[in-house]
DNA sequence: TTGTAAGCGTTATCAT
DNA sequence: ATGATAACGCTTACAA
């Protein structure tokens, strides 16, 4: 009888086989030269005892941790809780998982001391770091986007750092033409985020451009800012916009959709109807965005796509292929009509 | 002039400093006797260098790695995007790195093989495990449980298993006795979740239980069954629970605030006003209740308190204190009064 | 107080 | 095809 609870190495599986523990070691790796029936023995005694290889000894010796490490940053305590980024971050995950990799998220202390994000990664060994979420203000990050460590991200534009992005640029035209040919209005508002955020930068400086080229009025009046990320910023936002504005917006262009339902509900409570009165367009299609009533007219995101080319250029980055990967990769994005826009025929 | 670039051990370090191998790892380890002097010029040395000690070749030997598995059993495509259990393991996750743990996704497949979860664990030599979302027909979860390696859970009740959860059945009799006090109704309805969640079917046994208890009349027809967890299992459920009931309900207690917002969107659809005609009542109190319109009466759990619990719980198991934990831990819920109820005077 | 050396469980390079 | 053996970078008795 085989005890099942004694603590297996390569080591005593060898003597109990009579074999040597590099034998042993080679059928694992499915490397090297072994006979079939002592592979098929090594195997079934393995499978038998329930044998799983210490991988902190294999990384030890192999150097590859197949791991990525992760850096989510926690603005303003969200975190995990903002479906956007854990939305692509799920997708990301499905991917590299597939290829054998695990997540690990990069913590500042570990035991007693406080590390930074590069020595962090050199202490865990992993292959490669995904940010997901970063602050442009955190000096940690450049160390670690400058250091050898393969890195890619979804939200920051740094040189030297690969990134995937959805073409904001794009997004805003095709908002702003739509809104020329089937809405058929001029006078347009725009409310953006914080622009400490690339993302909401880029489509505030996309809005003026477009809207110039498309010889629209645009004036500082028309355009209000959310102080925050959430609902309740964008609520706030849009009675400072009415304030602020001599006429009244046709339709109001917002850089993000949680804030844009904010944008909703605060018109609602202003006597606004949707999209009779006004029209709202906003941008990411997050999911709620379909459930809201009216259902909001956005800008979608490819989430599965962002996730998971991000995966992909960060597993060549690892693996060290020779071949260029352009620095930045923008993805298209595409405008999904709802009932927060009324087309006018 | 150091050279930076150089990869550093304990070994080549202790040779730089004319010292043993042996001191260095001391130093590191704030253990052993040190005189203040080489303390203070090794922790120099090791700052300018930059040196971090390899965590895999620690592991090694000492057998603990500070890592907490997580099982996140990614239902119907969810994962991470589902807010509330995200929520969850975000304040999980928040505490036990305050401790120094860190967080690992437990996968399947590991390099090439696939792996059990026991297996994945032995392999990984995690400390312990955190199931924040599991399956009770995954096999592989059982063979964890009852394993030697601590775990705990917010999701599953199993015998041997700790597990925190929200106390459903207080949160169903604070409902229906706000119900029978303060609003004045008798004609309720209730829309249950599936119920292969645990939470669920819980829910659904105490509405029953306490209706009787109230002496309130409780017919199969007023019970409904959202046929998966999200918004548009809602919406449908609400319009079979319409059609199957002889009399309009007055008011309608759901199972969960995914599935009830649904439910008030159906209401909208079927011409009948929030809180004029009908009640509504949820359970979960997810970030969107209070921002939807009617803002939704729910029964909010305690997301910070039931990660945080947990991770309480698995530290001390992980800790191997001998002292007793009771297995289930149940977490006081709280009404919190919005807009979908109006309160009869 | 500091140095020495034996593991920890692998992988990989040689011999055999 | 298999066996012996030297790393990998650290911890920890124990010796000096």
């Amino acid at each position: 009888m085989i005890d099942l609870t004694k603590k297996r190495t390569i080591y005593n599986i060898a003597t109990e086989l009579n074999l040597a523990p590099g034998t042993i070691s080679k059928v694992l790796n499915q490397n090297g030269n072994v006979s079939d029936q002592t592979r098929a023995r090594v195997m079934n005694y393995i499978k038998e005892v329930g044998y799983v290889p210490a991988s902190s000894a294999r990384m030890l010796k192999s150097k590859r941790t197949y791991t990525v490490g992760i850096v989510f940053t926690e603005e303003s305590d969200v975190g995990l809780e903002h479906s956007f980024f854990s939305s692509i971050l799920q997708h990301f995950k499905t991917f590299v998982e597939k290829q054998g990799y695990e997540l690990s998220f990069i913590v500042k202390k570990l035991g007693q001391h406080e590390l930074s994000y590069y020595e962090w990664c050199r202490n865990k060994r992993v292959d490669g770091v995904y940010i997901v979420v970063g602050n442009y203000n955190d000096q940690g990050l450049y160390e670690l986007i400058n250091s050898d460590i393969p890195c890619v991200s979804t939200d920051m534009i740094v040189p030297g750092l690969h990134t995937v992005v959805s073409d904001n640029d794009q997004g805003i035209k095709i908002t702003l033409d739509f809104i020329k040919e089937h809405l058929k209005k001029e006078k347009i508002a725009f409310i953006s985020g914080p622009v400490q955020s690339k993302a909401f930068h880029e489509r505030l400086i996309a809005f003026k451009r477009e809207m110039e080229r498309l010889e629209l009025p645009c004036e500082d009046t028309q355009i209000a800012f959310a102080e925050s990320f959430g609902f309740t910023s964008g609520y706030n936002a849009v009675s400072d916009l009415m304030k602020q504005m001599h006429e009244k917006p046709e339709v109001i262009v917002v850089s993000s959709d949680d804030i844009a339902l904010g944008v909703l509900k605060g018109l609602r409570d202003l006597d606004l109807r949707v999209p009779e009165d006004v029209q709202v367009i906003g941008f990411d299609n997050i999911a709620f965005a379909k459930h809201f009533t009216p259902s909001l007219t956005t800008v979608a995101q490819d989430r599965k796509m962002l996730g998971e080319m991000a995966a992909k250029i960060l597993i060549k980055l690892m693996d060290g292929t020779e071949e260029h990967i352009s620095e930045i990769t923008k993805l298209p994005v595409e405008l999904i009509i709802r009932d927060s826009t009324k087309v006018n025929r």
